[in-house]
DNA sequence: TGGTGATTTGGTAGCGCTACCATTTTTTTC
DNA sequence: GAAAAAAATGGTAGCGCTACCAAATCACCA
């Protein structure tokens, strides 16, 4: 039987994995465990003689720490649970690629979570994620469950909700103003001189920020007098290949239309390619305008007009907001208009 | 001074956090902890009745299980890293959408990490990690430092590597073999009668799989007869803007050019579009093939002929490999060839 | 009915770390 | 120089859960 010195029957490690331990290091330094743990994280507390010893002994053993049990006696286990609608949108992507950026150097990781704009699955993945004791968190949109948001302000550590600005928010906000973006196509489609304007978009039953922006498309038209409001949508997810059948669509059943404001560059280019294809003339024959600023846009014959939205950096500091609220301090704003651009090219 | 019935001063929790824990539900179904514990995670050794009743319990206070606690005290998480060279590059997004997807309903999340194509970040990124206990891994790749190889061989969980194929990994593989794709390409452009072909990549200092598909590529050309190996490259990553300009790269530098087979569809489709813009027929002046497959491709006038790769395919499959191992059994196989497929079109 | 084994439940210890407090050492002050 | 304050280190308990083993209960058969 196996047994140690002490004679007590040695109890076999749980996992087979016997990663060095902060004891490790602490027997290795000559010191208490608790003070190795203090060299680590609060090395101000820790006289420079002990602190040299420690540091030693951690590279000498190759010692990580385990963030679990860490999380687990005290704070956050620095991660960053970034919960969005879908990761088949580069949008999404975009920003979370962003938020990683910033995040990681600073030690944190991201967690993903996608909700296919499900707000039941959001609620649950929000119980779920607060179970991995995060430092923070980074949710998309202003809108969920009550029982998420009552979940997430009684939390009280560091929440960002992104892609979208607000009056209220459970903690700190970063976004655009979706129904004035919206309004700045629109309107900038009426200053070309064009009258019978046709919104296209997909999912917007359940993509309430495309609703949004299809709501500050109808005032400006309003505003401008145009009574008329055209809409195209369908249920799939955007892609190019909706974007050419919302385009054939519209023309099919609107031929006097003169614009076309797509809900996003996705769509507006798969557009532009089928009018290549079929020998439509943009914007001759039509006009067209997107929005988000993809950069295949640029690329197009013509250029595409879009609304830019700096996704990566709204992403970037989403993360900067969260951690200056997570290192004591407390960000600059806890509101922040990202902005948007509109970008007039050739296909307007 | 706040003390409890026992006279024993009360330890004030550590968090603000106060949720609800199986302890909780334990005294409120009238049992004890670990038969809670036994009632969630192995359901078949707790009788009906008090399965049952735990169960109520459990909705009733609305207990979420803490997963770090869990993790701490016994396997792992339900964490399931994926550690992918960039968030940038829309292959990698689409195979971690893959994952995501399958691992979610599984009850497992997504911990994203990513290299910027280096090993050294790689290898300490597999040490951080791991420092959260986690079920299984996702990697990118074969090749690694040889220290976080060791680490993650010694871990002994499961380990899928993905994107590329090779005769030993970890301990499972999924992908392409690159250097048969590259080939694939170079021998179609051979066969429709191209000679003078050229390779255009970026990033193929550090991207080793894009080298592979150029030496299959050159090996394809040579089989063929073909000696003159003509390469153009750009250290910054793949965008439409850098294969529009090393498609005007190469036709300044090589008017005598045939054909172009670029490392990836942005890069292709970058000089597609170009070709349009600037009056060039496709592929009557020069032809242009691509690789992965993007939906883009598709869109284009000419449509581009490319070897596509199942990338979100690849993603559900690594994750269902990684899921057969975490639920005891074993993949139906380790070593799975996703497969590539030459789609020809209108530009070659 | 008692005995055997299978099934169901509970007790205890500990995963690796840090909060909290106690103790020791050093520095400062008058 | 002693007393007081500050800084450095250590001890202990416990974060919430599950592995391991012990105990209790049940089913079944001779």
């Amino acid at each position: 039987m196996s047994t140690n010195k002490s004679g007590v029957r040695e109890r076999r490690r749980h996992h087979g994995d016997n990663r060095v331990t902060l004891k490790d290091v602490a027997r290795e330094a000559g010191v208490a465990p608790i003070t190795v743990s203090r060299a680590l994280n609060t090395p101000e507390n820790v006289s420079v003689g002990l602190r040299e010893r420690i540091n030693t002994a951690v590279s000498a053993l190759g010692y990580v720490p385990n963030l679990i049990a860490g999380g687990l006696a005290s704070a956050g286990t620095r991660v960053i649970p970034v919960v969005v609608p879908s990761l088949s949108i580069l949008t999404y992507i975009e920003v979370i690629h962003g938020i990683q950026q910033a995040l990681e150097p600073a030690g944190y990781q991201v967690l993903l979570g996608s909700t296919d704009f499900d707000l039941e699955r959001e609620a649950s993945l929000v119980d779920t994620v607060l179970g991995y004791s995060p430092s923070g968190m980074i949710m998309t949109g202003l809108r969920h469950r009550e029982s998420a948001e009552r979940r997430l302000k009684a939390w009280g550590r560091p929440v960002v909700e992104i892609m979208e600005l607000g009056e209220t928010c459970i903690d700190m906000n970063i976004g655009v103003e979706n129904t004035q973006a919206g309004a700045c196509m629109a309107r900038h489609l009426v200053e070309q001189g064009y009258q019978r304007i046709a919104f296209l978009g997909t999912g917007m039953a359940h993509d309430y920020r495309a609703r949004l922006r299809y709501e500050g498309h109808r005032q400006a038209l309003k505003a401008a007098g145009i009574e008329s409001d055209v809409l195209f949508q369908d249920d799939q997810p955007s892609s190019y290949e909706v974007g050419r059948k919302l385009f054939l669509e519209a023309l099919d059943a609107r031929p006097d239309l003169q614009a076309l404001h797509f809900a996003n560059d996705n769509l507006a280019a798969g557009a532009i390619l089928e009018a290549n294809r079929i020998g439509i003339r943009v914007p001759r024959d039509i006009a067209i305008g997107g929005y988000l600023g993809l950069s295949l846009g640029e690329h197009l014959t013509p250029r595409l007009t879009t609304v830019t939205v700096p996704r990566y950096e709204m992403g970037v500091e989403a993360a900067k907001m969260l951690l200056a609220k997570l290192e004591g301090g407390s960000p600059a704003s806890s509101r922040v208009d990202i902005g948007y651009e509109l970008k007039v090219r050739e296909s307007t």
